[in-house]
DNA sequence: TATATTGCTCCTGAGTTCAGGAGCATCATT
DNA sequence: AATGATGCTCCTGAACTCAGGAGCAATATA
């Protein structure tokens, strides 16, 4: 063949051994029968066929109605043109479609990500109980969370302490475990900001090991999550926190876990 | 996860099924710890250290130098982008090497194919030796093709008439065959042109079967193929030429083969 | 009509890729 | 010092790809 060096690089086109071989032998020899290739190449005569197949219908190559057909590799410099456009738009449409995954950008130095999908917060929440080492202070202002993650809190519970806060008292009977009430100033940085009229309301907020935090708004219908990891307030917000909370007693309920 | 059909896709931009379910989990988690990644998708744990190396390699991941160690999905856009210049690039190369094996464009409805390399006007000579079934009239004015073809030329002849025609007696001797002079009409069309003055010696044409020939030229020492494989005219030049040839009797020389 | 060639399909086995997992040294936290 | 998590390397076997080849019907040629 007239440039060993091509084969690896068709290949890496997508190209088989035969098909690199084929191709590369009809641009050099410009014209070809079946059997002609077969004996050049030393490719098994039936194979050719295939071969040929697959490059006529990929665009390599153009065949004559002739008998016995002959073979020819089609104009390179279209056939490569229209090669580009195809992968470019491959890679275009999925280009876009992971960008939906991602949406926003992070801002990886703050340690800052935004979480778009329900999936993606509910994994990270999940995320947090699994990995959290000394204490966990979650706000919870919805009984959607409650319910959903009540379990997560019961078995954090077992290893480290975990402070679920609560706007109204009566909540407390949705969670199986001790709740605590916020002081007024907890209330009204969390649970009832005035700024924005309707929009970002605060659904749950976690801070875990004073480090990372979550906080889960509901935008217009939408849940939308912050996740902070290297959250440098966590630790003094966290403890400002504690400090200033009230253990809701369970009334004359059935008996809580010890 | 969030969007099982991107993995083929993934796949298809070369990724292995590791690499497509780790990239785009963490494009919808958004960051996640090796362990983490392990448990959401099931890969082993050790696996995923050499999924994400290579995933850090390719350009679709970063990593931050926490420990334990976080890793997020880098910026799709800038990612497509970088990805889609290299593949541009890499086929603008190599369609630029396979268009100097192609060099001229051909006329498919004609046949005819130009030969730009020695290799591909070599092949295609044999492939008319080869081919030929009723017969071949080669006209020859260099001793390097006497030489080159002698061999198939005699092997030929076992099969079907074959017809060497020559511009000088003396040529005769370098055949190990039966040779023609040619009339001065076939002299002066082909061996001894007027027209240009130096450019376009013509150093060989091969008329097979009354169907296809070959030019070779000799274009400012560069050696330039013709392959006409639906020559309508080859057949009446082919007998012209036969009619108007002249037997060359082999002189006082060692004898001929029979 | 007999023979060769063509066009095509399918099978096999070697080689490769890769999912899945075991194992181990290092580091961090008790 | 002991335990557990982390970062990493290597092994194995299943699945797949593909080179190489056998075989056969349809067509062309003699």
């Amino acid at each position: 063949m007239i440039d060993e060096s091509l084969i690896p690089e068709l290949k890496d086109l997508g190209m088989s051994e035969y098909e690199a071989k084929v191709y590369s032998m009809l641009l050099a020899l410009r014209v070809a029968s079946a059997r002609e290739i077969h004996e050049i190449t030393k490719i098994p005569r039936g194979r050719v066929y295939e071969t040929l197949t697959v490059l006529i219908e990929k665009g390599y190559v153009n065949s004559s109605n002739e008998n016995p057909a002959r073979y020819s590799a089609a104009d390179v410099s279209r056939t490569f043109d229209r090669i580009k456009h195809k992968r470019l738009d491959f890679l275009d449409k999925l280009s876009e479609k992971l960008q939906n995954l991602e949406k926003e950008r992070s801002e990886v130095l703050l340690g800052a990500y935004e979480l778009r999908t329900i999936w993606a917060i509910d994994k990270q929440i999940r995320l947090i109980f699994a990995r959290a080492k000394s204490e966990i202070v979650i706000l919870l202002n919805d009984e959607f969370f409650m319910d959903k993650y009540a379990a997560d809190m019961v078995k954090a519970k077992k290893r480290i302490p975990v402070y679920p806060i609560i706007e109204d008292e009566s909540f407390a009977e949705k969670l199986p475990l001790k709740c605590y009430l916020g002081d007024k100033d907890v209330n009204a940085a969390f649970f009832r900001p005035q700024q924005e009229p309707e929009a970002s309301r605060i659904k749950l907020i976690i801070y875990s090991d004073g480090r990372e935090s979550l906080l889960v708004f509901d935008r217009e219908g939408i849940y939308e999550g912050v996740f902070l990891s290297n959250h440098i307030h966590a630790a003094y917000i966290s403890r400002m926190i504690l400090k200033n909370i009230t253990e809701i007693k369970p009334l004359k309920k059935k008996k809580q876990k010890k």
